[in-house]
DNA sequence: CCTTGAATTGAACGCCCGTTCAGATAAGTT
DNA sequence: AACTTATCTGAACGGGCGTTCAATTCAAGG
């Protein structure tokens, strides 16, 4: 049997996971060796290949599964598109400054994504924005937004409220709230009639 | 005298400029060797240090012309705040998807910069950030924009519009002009009261 | 106490890296 | 024709890369 005490499998595992987020964040996954990780973890770079196939895999199993975590973490509540698309802001803002590293990880790392991985990755991404853009194609239904694109909104949405993890640090002038509300403010200007 | 017929300095230099520049923006920098970009060219490794000192430089150089140019392109118009933000937001959709892969690089390869060189990037990048939010300050001032934070709603602006890169595709169903006029409507709405 | 087997080491594999530099090439000048 | 010099080659330098694997370690189960 598996040895539970004086073992590291429970741990190594987590650990590798963690050492590749924050040094793929930082570096770049390019820039990032498995020695680098190995030495972080504390094991040798061979001790890696017990709990990943290799590399790519390490980079590809961390986007799949946050943007998993994404898709799962949030269902459209009921109610008109505008308190669905509040909803969706705030989640979103919430989400991504809870998960700095992972966010950027998904957004830049997309290049070194093996083909098959890369159409794995763009599907579920895909997957998300839809949801982005259904709500903001029932508003337009309802006539409670006015957007002549609704794509086009989408992206621009996306954009806007993804872009706050490149300048928000906690203990700032505002709070996570305080942004929170702000970017809302600004998307429903943004989508409504005016 | 250097040679003018027969010789390659003259083009040489600029070709090695446009190979970094392609590869380094579907690459990315630390994925992309010297002696990719030689082959590119059409010289061997060696030749590219009669152009560059060494491979940061090449990064970094792309990085600090394009955005002087980006500097130097643009002079607030005369006008109110409304006409001048309309004005920096055309014109910041056209400059970015005429040049998709340096505003790429730019955005992505701020952490191979050794710090003294990202000091640069990061000031003349400061330096464009700051002209968005002297006309949102000046648009507050005029009582034509209603933002709470001038600050975010710079970042929230500028994210929003670089967006546009990754999506655009010359061809598709809008053309640019289409995109400069609907993602303007949408900063526009965001600024003001509403 | 001995066997089992999961966890890990450490060395090795072939390969590519950024950079340097002595020497070859060839056009311009005299 | 001889000389000069900008341009480029080709080999070399020391080092790090991702990955593999035989050998070792050591707690758990019998």
């Amino acid at each position: 049997m598996a040895r539970t005490q004086g073992s590291h499998a429970g741990t190594t595992g987590p650990k590798i996971r963690d050492a590749a987020l924050r040094l793929f964040a930082r570096q770049g996954f390019a820039a990032v060796s498995m020695r680098q990780i190995a030495r972080e973890v504390g094991v040798q770079a061979g001790a890696l290949y017990l709990y990943t196939p290799d590399k790519q895999t390490l980079l590809f199993d961390l986007m799949r599964d946050h943007l998993h975590d994404l898709l799962a973490d949030w269902t459209p509540p009921e109610g008109g598109a505008l308190a669905r698309l509040e909803h969706f802001a705030r989640h979103h803002i919430a989400y991504h400054l809870d998960r700095p590293e992972l966010v950027f990880i998904a957004y830049m790392e997309l290049r070194n994504l093996s083909p098959e991985n890369f159409a794995v990755i763009e599907g579920l991404r895909r997957d998300y924005e839809d949801r982005l853009e259904d709500i903001l194609r029932a508003g337009v239904a309802e006539g409670v937004f006015d957007v002549p694109d609704t794509k086009l909104a989408t992206m621009a949405v996306i954009s806007m409220l993804t872009g706050v993890t490149t300048w928000f640090r906690d203990g700032g002038r505002l709070s996570r709230g305080d942004v929170e509300s702000i970017y809302w403010d600004m998307v429903r200007k943004a989508v409504q009639g005016g």
